[in-house]
Order: C-alpha cells, then sequence, then structure tokens
DNA sequence: TCAATTTTATGAAACGATTCATTATAAATT
DNA sequence: AATTTATAATGAATCGTTTCATAAAATTGA
C-alpha cells in the first residue's frame, strides 16, 4: 500500500487536482499550499507512478538500446554514449542484450514495445531470419514508435539508418598495409554481421585491385564473432604454404583469437607479422605492440542516433527514412611493419 | 491511437474481461473465441500495454542494475551476469550507470523507483554524502522494492549485502608475491570504492606482517578509480630511492596507467617488475605478458544477488538483512617473476 | 459596496489493463 | 421435463495519475 497522490492530497487537506499541479509545477496554485504539499510529499517519501502517468500522458520518458553482444568493448562505447545523450535529454535508457540471438533480441523487442519506451535504437543481431524482425518493427509502427538502426542495418529503406563506412574503412587498413609493401594480406572477417562483413571485404577487394595485386580465395576467410573464429582462421592463414605477412582482422572478438594463436606459435608482432583490426578497444593502444587500428567515429554515431531519434520523437521530422554513414579513421600505432 | 484491449474486444465480439482471459492463458474461454480473438490479436499487431497492466497488478517484471562505471569489464560481467539471472526468471532488466557519479546514482534510483522495478541490484558510486543515497533508500523501503547491494558496501545492515572477499584475496596476492621473493612490494589501492580500497590494503598488510617484513609507507597509495591515478602512482614507486620489485595493483582501471607507465619507461614485466592485480578482465589473458590476478568468483556473486532479490520479492525471505561474502582465486599467469 | 474579472481549487472522466461478482448458457442428474 | 450443477461471458469497479470543465475565492474597478 505505497502512499498514492491521493494519500497526499488528504494529508495536505487539498484535491488531487491540486496535488498534481504541484508535482507537475504547473501554475495556479497558492504559494502556501504549494509548500504545504510539497511538506507531505517529502515527508512521506512519496514518488509518483510512472506507470499511472506514462499510461495517461502517453509518454514515459523511455527509449529502449538493443546491442548484439554486451562483451564487445565496441558496444559498451556505444552503451555510455547513448546513454549520455539520452540522458542529456531527461530520458531514461533501458538496455537489451540480445547476445547475437534472434529470439532473445525479439524478447527484447517484444518487451520494450510493451513498456512503451518513446524510441527505440536497435543493433540488431542479424537478418537471417528477418521476417521474426520485422514482425517486431511493424508493432513498432503500430505503436507509433521510432526506431533507428544502427551498425547492424536490415535493409530497411523506411527506417532511419546508421551504418559505419565498412567498405571505406577497410579499403584504408589494406592499403596502408600495401603502402608498407604487403601484399599477401590474410582477411579475417564476419558472416553474422548483417552487411558489415562483406562490406569489409570488398573494401579489402578495392585496394588489392587498386594496387594491382591478384587476390587469393584463401587468404579470404569469414567466420562467426567469436575469438574461436579468429583463432581457427588465423590457424588457417599460418599454416598455409605462403603464408601472408600481414592480417587485417574485421572484428575486435575475433581479433583475441588472433592474437591467441599468434602468441601460441611465438609469432611476433610486427616482426614476423603485420597486424590491423577493425574497431578499437580500450585496450588496443596497451597490447603489445599497440594495435594499429581501423577506428569508428563511434561518438559520432551515437550523437547522430540520438538526434535522429528525437527529432522523430518531437515531431521534427516524420517524413521517409534518413541514411547515414559514419566515417572510420585510420589510427597507426606498431603493429605494422613496414617490408621489403 | 494504439490499438487496445477493447479495439481487440469490439473487433472480436466479445467483452474485454474475455479478452483478458485469453491473453493471460486464464481458464475459462471457449476454444473457438479464444481463436477468434488471438486471431484480431495477430491482425491489429496488438501488444498489451505493460503501463496499465503493472499499474493494476502491482508487478512490473523489472528488475533494476545500478553500476558505478560501464566502462569498467568487471561491471560488463556483472551486467551480463545478472541480465541472465533477470531473464531467466522473465524478467526485464533496466540498467543505469552512474559513472561513479552520486548525483546520477541518486537520479536512477529516483527513475528506477518511479518505474517501480520489483527490485534492485545496486554497486554504489560512493559512500561520502551517503546521506542522499539513505534518503532513496528509504523510499524503496516505503515502496517495499528490496535491495540488494553488491561490491561497495553501504553500512547498511538491514539490507541484503554481497561483497567481494577483498582482504583475502589482497593477502593471496601479497604472500603469492613473497612467496616468489619479493620483499618491497608497492600496492596501488583506491579510496573512491566505499571500503574495498582499505580492506586490500589491510589483506597486503596482514600478508606483510606474517612474513616479517617490515612495512613502507612510501610503498602504499591510494587513489581515484582512474587509468591517471594508476599512472601517476606507478610513477612514484619507480622513483623512489630504493623502488619495488613489484606492485600489487588494486584495480583494473588503475593497471591500464601502471602498463602505460611501465611502458614508457620501458620496464619489462616481469623481468624487471613483478605484477599482480586484483580484478580479472576479459584480456588480461592476452596482454604480454599475461597477468597474474586476483580473481573474483563474479558469477557466483550474480547468482546469489539474484537468488537474494527474487527471495524477497518472492515472499520466500523477510527477515533481517543477509551478508555474503565472494570468495577471490589467484589466477597465476606470467607476470610474476621469482626473484633471490 | 457590488458587479465584473481574474485567479485558484475542485472533482469527475479518462488512460488501458485486471478482477470479480453476476448473469447467461450448457451439461448433468433425477 | 424440471432442477441442479458446472462452465462461460459480461460489465463495472479499480489501479494512480492528468486534464478539463466548473465552481469558489480573491482581486479589481467604479
Amino acid at each position: 500500500m505505497p502512499v498514492t497522490i491521493k494519500d497526499i492530497a488528504n494529508y495536505a487537506g487539498v484535491s488531487v487536482g491540486t496535488t498534481s499541479k504541484v508535482l507537475n509545477n504547473r501554475g495556479n496554485v497558492r504559494e502556501d499550499l504549494r509548500f504545504r504539499v510539497q511538506a507531505v510529499i517529502e515527508k512521506l517519501n512519496y514518488r509518483p507512478s510512472a506507470l499511472a502517468r506514462g499510461m495517461k500522458i502517453k509518454r514515459t520518458n523511455t527509449i529502449g538500446l538493443i546491442i548484439p553482444k554486451i562483451m564487445n568493448t565496441f558496444y559498451v562505447k556505444v552503451i555510455e554514449l547513448v546513454e549520455k545523450e539520452v540522458h542529456d535529454r531527461n530520458y531514461t535508457l533501458i538496455l537489451g542484450n540480445s547476445d547475437e540471438d534472434l529470439e532473445r533480441e525479439v524478447n527484447c523487442l517484444r518487451t520494450f514495445s510493451d513498456m512503451r519506451v518513446d524510441g527505440l535504437i536497435l543493433a540488431s543481431a542479424g537478418r537471417t531470419q528477418e521476417g521474426r524482425i520485422q514482425e517486431e518493427i511493424s508493432a513498432y509502427r503500430a505503436l507509433d514508435i521510432p526506431i533507428v538502426l544502427i551498425v547492424r542495418n536490415l535493409s530497411n529503406t523506411d527506417l532511419d539508418t546508421i551504418e559505419l563506412e565498412n567498405r571505406e574503412g577497410a579499403y584504408q587498413a589494406t592499403r596502408y598495409l600495401i603502402e608498407n609493401g604487403h601484399r599477401r594480406i590474410g582477411m579475417i572477417s564476419s558472416s553474422i554481421q548483417t552487411s558489415a562483413g562483406t562490406e569489409r571485404i570488398e573494401g579489402y577487394m578495392k585496394a588489392l585491385e587498386e594496387f594491382q595485386i591478384p587476390s587469393d580465395r584463401e587468404l579470404v576467410h569469414m567466420g562467426g564473432l567469436t575469438l574461436d573464429s579468429g583463432y581457427i582462421i588465423t590457424g588457417k592463414l599460418l599454416s598455409l604454404p605462403n603464408p601472408p605477412s600481414a592480417i587485417f582482422v574485421g572484428t575486435n572478438f575475433q581479433l583475441l583469437g588472433t592474437l591467441r594463436s599468434l602468441k601460441e606459435r611465438d609469432i611476433k608482432i610486427p616482426e614476423d607479422i603485420s597486424l590491423i583490426c577493425f574497431d578499437d578497444t580500450e585496450w588496443s593502444s596497451f597490447a603489445d605492440p599497440p594495435l594499429t587500428v581501423i577506428e569508428p567515429y563511434s561518438e559520432d554515431l551515437c550523437k547522430l542516433a540520438a538526434e535522429l531519434l528525437f527529432d522523430r520523437i518531437d515531431g521534427m521530422y516524420s517524413a521517409e527514412g534518413r541514411h547515414r554513414v559514419i566515417p572510420t579513421r585510420l589510427v597507426v600505432r606498431k603493429s605494422v611493419n613496414r617490408i621489403a
């Protein structure tokens, strides 16, 4: 029997209407009454129910964020940055982690729509069974809840979408390796990630073509977004009769596997092999050696996501889906060697 | 004008009461009606409002989790593990990140109580101005929302509390160093963290005493939970006339600073200095060399937190606060050298 | 002082679900 | 066939807010 607005009203000897005005700092309430009501609120430790309130005003001041893997440092950064944006606008962030699992993602989507979040930022777990996700997206449309897709796009052209400059980033990485004399460059990419995996391979290919380096299919591999996948693929690359002098790892999760594989074989970076990775992580600068990486501008990503979303929430924009691309930059550290 | 239960009822030609029964799979509704209602639900993409529902049944099936820093890998693990526990019980996790800021923590606490979470797991940002937090905690009591305090206790003996075995863990670490021949051991600890900082120092002292090694105040430092603090303190330790042969770093955030400082001075681990750290992190096994650490059993921590919390939510327990301690274990890798 | 005007306070309706007492229908028993 | 019993469906009350039309009180102007 928690205390309600009625209790406050009774206790302070005013009507609930007046109490509500005090709560919301809406005008037209006598100073002494306002004061009295506020005192009672303090005294009884009253907290207005966001449920009742949200139901009446049809806004909950909450934003949902669904990410595919919380153990991935990239998404941790996304969480932090999005939270900041959301918080600055006086909204509360509700987080969902699908752990790369479609069922769990659908589950999050349902829960969030049930909770009537005012908007959703979604980094989807995949497109394999897009149907399920699309169904949920329809529900959001029916409820008039705007969605911004980030990082992993769903080929929904009607939704606001922000992706990373995967092709260009991979091109930068590969080009940098080539410019440092590398000709045989291993590429480890991902298959789960909606389009990012293939886009990164495309960028890699583009650089090779540009420098007229024949591409060797044995050097290009796709795998799951896991440490193991990185480990296994690296092993394959290293045991090639003519192994690569450099490896471009497409994701930070696979990178861990690559590092493990190299360490086990006592292969030194960059002396024995050069390494470059997509995604910056907190510790890539602490690794030994510090890693040269392609870093996406996560901050811009999150800021933009919030802008697009709140534009819609605030009714500033309601036309067709906007599509934005976030650039990446090459951060040169010490994991790439210049070779003959 | 999203579709409501009334719309479903009208459309299906039944009463809202019946519709509600269908929604909740409660008995006593004819097969054909149930089917008809379900069809309409599908067709109209109906999602029952958790707000209205929660308001009526006084349960929201949500659990709040507040952590002090999401960039800290330890807490990322906590998030993941707690989420799993919560999810398994058919609840939704709502995450708050106080970023070690008391105001933001208070803010999270308010928001969560407003939302009427069914329970709260709190790793508090500090005790400096405990008053503010205590006020909020009173509100939770008034609302009958159970709280479990983890990692950072607030000297609230009436709340369920789970802490890490800080003293014993630090003792293990120090003892291990001593057994490897180290006599001058630097200690970097934290001051912000409620009691953990001093407890870890106590464990360090205990080990020194046990081996009758005189403690040198110059070797023991407390600092903020930041990279910079680790960096600065390490610098101080290294420029001592008689620098330590080993350093015990109390937190993984400070560790990054220590690593940076060592790298800058080209001091090799473990050849030139031995290192051991409290907190395991995903990458400590990938560092060069892999780091010997004191690892808290985070899994047990989170499982237990969920158990204590749901015990109360389910009304299985309602007596005085329970206090549990989670053990730590020494994970030997390669950052400690045996010296003469 | 009184009417006109402005300011402030009130209470009922609404939001969208659940619940429960009641009524309607179907099944079972004699 | 009539009565009892079991099963289904209904609709009004309720949860805790906000809002708004209305009423009461205070203020103003003559």
